[in-house]
RNA sequence: GGAGUGGUAGCGAAGCGGCCAAACGCAGCAGGCUGUAAACCUGCCGGCUUACGCCUUCGGAGGUUCGAAUCCUCCCCGCUCCA
């Protein structure tokens, strides 16, 4: 049941911070018929269940299914275990592991105990693509393809650019946006969201759907988060990503480690701040009525709060201070037991603080490497304190070193 | 099936018998400057070694050579054209 918000509010609710809305006239005949009708809109949401750890990148199209939640819409969060089988070689020479059933139901739990820290259970349909794609057949497959040209399937840019680029294509990847359109024939969906680079795949299911004589989905787009640092996009991958799942600690550091200038960015897509206070905190750091640091500390500590409570985001950032600010030591770090005449490379090396005792020689190279409170002048051997003594190698890499009793 | 062309470090991309652990760019790490910012400057960026140096890398397996990422043979994979 639709709450009462009026065709206005909804729209100017579901609208807000969307990248694309296709086309934009739908929105707005679909949001007036459910209210006259008093039936939900059915939207999708697909979501791949090969690599079950999300990030804040994902969470930007879920905050927009809340939205659709919070006005009483119905959402359908898709887990495309189907597709997942298949594989996705978008890297290129990498084929993906296809994954068992097991490993499948398991990423699928990982999912949902993430996903509920945004959205609403009560309003959230889980389902399983596989659930209709088994039942397709090869027959109803080739059925399926026969509703979609190649010329169309090269118009997607990544398949244009690594045709063009003389990069190989697999067949199968052209079944990965007829398999994702055939979810929403099969759910019969109204509306499907996704991030800027799935437009392409949206707007096939609209295709398709006609072709099974169904109204089309509208569908609606984000813009990708950028990642923390770099040109690109929020990536595991790329290490620039902050997990949903990360300890408050690390996910508020790594927040402040974004630029000033990717603040209004993470603002718009990451919080629910109306659009004119977006605009204030802009035009305030713009003209330094408004202190950069304390406005990403603001930030950070509401999305924090976001994933954990804002008691524990508060706690954060004040360790955050107190560490890094005024250059004191984090309250927890890991424990290295040592026997009292120590080579500092040895500490690095054997309690796994660096990758390898190359990184360690380079670290303590450069003067990057710190034991109890003074700089080490490079390689040397010193005595362990009776009392252990803190470690620290760069900026953030914090080891307590305890010393070992002599072996009788 | 035939004829070409290509596979280089996390990515992109040079090298095409010794000076190559392999240019350059990006990403990463560190130091400086700071607000743990960003930008900028500097250094590092396969492993082992205090160090001289040593060991393993250029799709895979063999071979030629004093010496190979570079030449030869076979195999695997991408791409192009022909069929």
């Amino acid at each position: 049941m639709p709450g009462k918000a009026s065709v206005a509010e909804q729209i100017a609710l579901l609208e807000k911070g969307a990248d694309r809305i296709e086309p934009r006239s739908e929105l707005r005949r679909k949001v007036e018929r459910s209210i006259a009708s008093g039936a939900p809109l059915r939207v999708k949401v697909g979501f791949d269940p090969s690599a079950p750890d999300l990030h804040l990148g994902h969470t930007v199209v879920m905050r927009k299914m809340r939205h659709f939640q919070q006005l009483g819409h119905e959402v359908w969060f898709v887990i495309g275990d189907f597709t997942g089988m298949i594989g996705d070689p978008t890297g290129r020479s990498k084929t993906r592991p296809q994954l068992t059933p097991e490993q499948i139901r398991e990423n699928a739990e990982t999912y949902k105990a993430q996903v509920f820290r945004i959205l609403d259970p009560d309003r959230t349909v889980v389902a399983f693509n596989s659930t209709w794609l088994s039942e397709l057949g090869s027959a109803g497959l080739i059925r399926l393809a026969s509703r979609y040209t190649v010329a169309r399937m090269l118009e997607r840019d990544d398949f244009r650019r690594r045709f063009r680029k003389e990069q190989a294509i697999s067949i199968h990847e052209f079944l990965y946006p007829l398999a994702q359109a055939y979810d929403s024939v099969a759910m019969k969906a109204d509306f499907e969201l996704g991030g800027t680079d799935q437009l392409f795949n949206l707007l096939v299911g609209r295709h398709i759907m006609r072709e099974y004589d169904l109204p089309p989905q509208a569908v609606l787009t984000m813009p990708l988060l950028m990642g923390l640092s770099g040109p690109d996009k929020m990536s595991k991958s790329l290490g620039n990503a902050v997990g949903v799942t990360d300890p408050p600690d690390q996910m508020f550091g790594r927040l402040m480690s974004i630029s000033d200038d990717r603040m209004i960015h993470y603002a718009t897509l990451l919080t629910d701040r109306a659009p004119g206070e977006i605009e204030a905190l802009e035009s305030g750091l713009a003209d330094g009525s408004i202190h950069p640091k304390r406005a990403k500390q603001e930030l950070a500590v509401s999305i924090v709060s976001d994933f954990h409570s804002p008691t524990e985001a508060r706690a954060a950032r004040d360790r955050f201070e107190a560490v890094f600010a005024r250059g004191g030591v984090p309250e927890e770090m890991p424990t290295h037991r040592a026997e009292s005449p120590v080579r500092l490379l040895d500490v690095l090396a054997d309690s796994g603080l660096v990758r390898s005792r190359a990184e360690g020689r380079r670290l303590l190279r450069q003067g990057a490497v710190w034991f109890a409170g003074q700089r080490a002048p490079g390689d040397v051997t010193v005595p362990v304190p009776a009392e252990g003594a803190v470690l620290r190698a760069g900026k953030r890499r914090f080891l307590r070193v305890e010393r070992e009793p002599p072996p009788p």
